[in-house]
DNA sequence: AATAAAGGTTAACAGCGTTTGGAAAGCCCA
DNA sequence: TGGGCTTTCCAAACGCTGTTAACCTTTATT
């Protein structure tokens, strides 16, 4: 019965389209022009049929959040096999959620509710930046010895450093600008992970 | 002609009933319970009114936005005529935003955009972070002699580390648990502070 | 072929920011 | 005191939004 594989590939193929659509419009016009109307015509459906495949419009943002967090999370994983020294893992990471943030703007906005982007359950978010099996938590804890609540702390002030970087040059540079705050922005996290080793 | 004058006064009543009203709901249920009509409702009167005192809904928030900058900018001078060590006077800054960010919640979401706060106009939030006669770019020039460029640069980090501490925890947070990460806070200011000096 | 199920749409609800047209009230001058 | 004018104010509407209910039409099963 391939009829019944026919139809699970198609719903999703109409699941993965909502999602692209919705970046699509909000990589073209912001998130606030991303309405569940202006999806449905995209993907030549009537409205009511993204509650098929999405509960609300929060948890169509939340999905779009999940898959950013996953996608850096396996590129972390990635890079904590290619490289050995921990500080040099830290520089790559930090350089790798710079390239998503300029590469994918809108996906990164919906992760850290910028630019009007927002997603109101926050289970992924929380559950994301927490230290449990959390590649750069561990990291900084093979920096150098410390008490596990050491680590958690400067953990804490590692994504200060990230996300408050990243998210002012986001919401204050032109974008044009943006590649001229790349340096700095890595210039501060090589700083940063001398200043704990 | 006093009649002019109290009508003067009234008008001025209307216009910050509508910001502490707006204030009020934002503070109870989150900026996206904010709305023209409900805020009407409070003040009692119609929806129209509103556009009176302000062009539009985003207007309002960056009257609200601009108060809060300039409150804290107020706080910054005092702070910068009271103390002497620039150490010592960044620390007070640190704590004074974050005295501000647990006292007045709900200004600092409009301030910096978060929680479901969005105000589109940037104007005021983009001067007011910038160098120019900026107390705190001031204090970091004093703290030890170096380049403009390079104080530039630690002045931004200086704003990563605290916005982004404070947001990041208002954000994964519950509000019971934001006493706790106070001292964290202020440890990782201090710190900072001694690596730029 | 008749019946059940799936897929999809139209229309509506309640709410939003914002604008228009006109009503009511207050004021000034004769 | 009455008429005209200005100011103050609001009901209603427009075009959006997310979401739901009811219905129709196509497909699959018995």
């Amino acid at each position: 019965m391939g009829i019944i594989e026919r139809r699970e590939r198609l719903k999703k193929q109409v699941r993965s389209d909502i999602v692209k659509t919705a970046k699509e419009i909000a990589r073209e016009d912001g998130w606030q022009a991303v309405s569940i109307r202006k999806i449905a015509d995209v993907i030549e459906y009537s409205p009511p049929i993204l509650y098929e495949y999405f509960e609300s419009k929060d948890k169509l943002l939340e999905t779009i959040r999940a898959e950013g967090f996953a996608a850096l999370r396996d590129e972390f994983e990635r890079i904590k096999h290619v490289y050995r020294q921990p500080e040099k893992q830290l520089a790559e990471i930090a350089q790798c959620i710079w390239n998503f943030s300029v590469e994918q703007p809108e996906v990164f906005q919906v992760m850290f509710n910028l630019e009007g982007a927002y997603c109101q359950s926050k289970q992924v978010y929380i559950q994301e930046m927490n230290i449990i099996k959390n590649p750069v938590w561990e990291m900084i804890a093979t920096l150098r010895p410390k008490s596990g609540e050491m680590v958690t702390k400067t953990y804490y002030e590692w994504w200060c450093l990230t996300y408050g970087f990243i998210s002012i040059t986001m919401t204050t540079q032109p974008r044009h600008a943006i590649p001229h705050a790349e340096p700095i922005y890595m210039e501060g996290v090589r700083r940063f992970i001398r200043s704990v080793m």
